[in-house]
Formats: structure tokens, sequence, C-alpha cells
DNA sequence: ATGCCGGCTCAGC
DNA sequence: GGCTGAGCCGGCA
């Protein structure tokens, strides 16, 4: 598998997680096959912008974001899809991950 | 081919 | 609950 498929695949998933709702690395990893958490922020790093994919509602297992800068944007865009943070930077994951059965 | 570095995670303390 | 160490799968020099 090429890792255009990889990055496709994993695209493809990002992409079902709906507005509102965040997903972990793990979580879509578990959707594509020979990869891994990171394989799917590897993914992510190279999102093509305009390509219709929600990375920022990808984040760690921790409920927390980890990308290394501009984590500004990406928590500004969660919350303005009404994802809120603790006074940790923190969300919910309780309430908030998305599962694909629930949907 | 090798080796090191990730937008991580899980098991143990 | 937090810290640590090892595992993980690919990317890239």
């Amino acid at each position: 598998m090429s890792t255009t498929d990889r990055n496709a695949r994993v695209y493809a998933v990002v992409r079902q997680i709906p507005e509102g709702r965040v997903a972990t690395y793990g979580q879509v990893a578990a959707f594509v096959e020979r990869c891994g958490p990171r394989q799917v922020g590897t993914a992510l790093r190279a999102v093509p912008e305009g390509a219709g994919v929600p990375w920022h509602r990808v984040i760690n297992a921790q409920g927390e974001i980890s990308r290394r800068g501009g984590d500004f944007l990406q928590r500004a865009m969660l919350e303005a899809e009404g994802v809120p943070f603790d006074e940790r930077g923190r969300i919910d994951l309780k309430r908030y991950r998305w599962s694909p059965e629930a949907d």
C-alpha cells in the first residue's frame, strides 16, 4: 500500500467525524490497515488544505491537542464547533468522542 | 541498508 | 490522577 493510499484512507475516516465531535489518533488508526496512531499524525500533517478533512477534530487519547505549534487554531476551530475545553485545555472524551456506531 | 525522529498509546508504577 | 518506558509503523536523511 502506498503512502498516498494510506493517507487517503486516513482522510476518509477523519471526514466521517461530524461537527462538534472528536476522535483520537488511535481510534482513527484502528480503521486503517497497517497504520498506527503516529501514522495518523504524520498523515494529518500532510493534509492538503481545502480537502475537506476536519483534521482539527483529531486529538490524542488524553483529550488534548498534540500539535506542536498552531494548536491555537485547532482549539479555536473546535470551540467554534461547540467542543469545550476545560481549564487544562482538555476535551471531555467521554462526551465528545465520536463513535462510528452512534454517529 | 541503517538509524533516528515523529501531531501516539498502553502498561506499570 | 500523573510520570516513565517500551512498543509501534512509517518517513526521511
